[in-house]
DNA sequence: GTGGTCTAGACCACG
DNA sequence: GTGGTCTAGACCACC
């Protein structure tokens, strides 16, 4: 469960909270009934007000990804794997798509474009050879 | 010269013209020395405040993209087909870049990856009367 | 559009916003593309801090009664209506609910229930005698 | 004496055993000089924290309702069902009385909460396979 | 210890 | 002018 955020990112912070839990507990790095850390300490941990990681524990308990428990903290969803893996995919696959209209409406050839993903594809990320999960289809 | 702006988008609508406009210079569609509307005019056209397509006039102009003309109006200036297709590039490459990077850092694989981006390019450019769907079935 | 909270009430004042934005909206008393009060203005009215004021205002918007129009405000929305509509009716009658299993766990008999019921009944509220509508409903 | 408690509704657990034992008082199911269950036994019973059952019985004793007696536990007092009757009526009472005021806020009418109230009447008692227990008494 | 609410005031982007 | 985000710190209820 190690998280990060830039401040100085345009995406809000309490934002980059809640997509990074979500991944997490999409990755199965947070099980249903497991805890997330409280406020205060992820709070401390990122260097950002507590009112903030309050916000995003907030927004992920209105996702249902995750419910308050008295006294003990905040506790993933029996459901929150399975929203998360959706949100997940619905919030790629809604900016691959968008990424790929404005590349196309600005002018470029689809190969034109098509060279550019592939590039940038191919320095994407650490390698993570062999991830394939989730998708079972051929390939 | 036919632009269109979309008051809901999370892109600030300034922008949404400077894309616009930069992406029609790079195509070619407003070769240097052409006028672009007056703000005025485009205002009207675009239903927008004038403050802000002056605003986005404005950020034409420092970008030397465009010039002002006494008595004329704005005109594309010699160089701005080239800045223009400069701009694209980058920022189109950049885009790409940080959607992948997200799409990875999401946790899912490669592949994963891959075939999202297969399946959107090639709905892309294809009008797409709504949000079509392909995906929905599970796979 | 008079609103007025109570700061000392266990509802929190926000929630208690929220709670009469939808009670005004389902009422009609602010139609669809209106303009509800700005947070700074609200702030001041109510005498509650403009922070208050404003996560009430994302709690409307959440839920799709209201949108941010930028530069201008917040609007209802066209299903903001119907939303509001449903969501009073909805609340109202799980509270009913509750409160009457509450009283017949409490041992009560049914009759009691029945009586209070009705003694409360007949003293609440200003007469209003004439207005039976918004119950489309078949029942 | 069968209690159970409800550790996701809004009102607190401790309040919640207030209540229950309450209602039992009032009903006469606990009469004056019985003993209740020690905290560590109910705390076992129903999985909350000691300190929660602590805080309830404390409550219980500043009513006057319950009394220490001693190296037996706490027991009923003398007039332990006059007060738990009494308070059972005001706040069911009160409670009866707040719902019908939002009601009314509400902006429904006074035919519209009526009928509202006597459909959940007429349901309120009906088993409800869940909820049930413990007063099915004569009655 | 936990989360939830509120006040206070700063700064920003947008129109 | 509008709303949105963030920091700061106080207070509360609950466990």
């Amino acid at each position: 469960m190690l998280l990060q955020v830039e401040p100085d990112s345009p995406v809000p912070i309490y934002e980059q909270i809640v997509d990074q839990v979500t991944y997490a507990v999409a990755a199965g790095s947070l099980p249903p009934g497991s805890l997330i850390p409280s406020v205060r300490d992820l709070a401390v941990k990122l260097m950002v007000h507590p009112n903030t990681v309050a916000k995003a524990f907030q927004e992920l308990e209105r996702r249902a990804i995750v419910t308050s428990v008295r006294g003990k903290g905040m506790a993933v969803t029996e459901e929150g794997p399975e929203i998360c893996r959706e949100r997940r995919l619905n919030s790629v696959r809604e900016r691959i798509r968008s990424t790929l209209r404005e590349a196309v409406a600005s002018g470029l050839s689809r190969n034109d474009v098509r060279r550019l993903v592939d590039d940038e594809l191919a320095a994407a990320g650490t390698p993570t050879p062999f991830t394939d999960g989730h998708f079972k289809g051929k390939r």
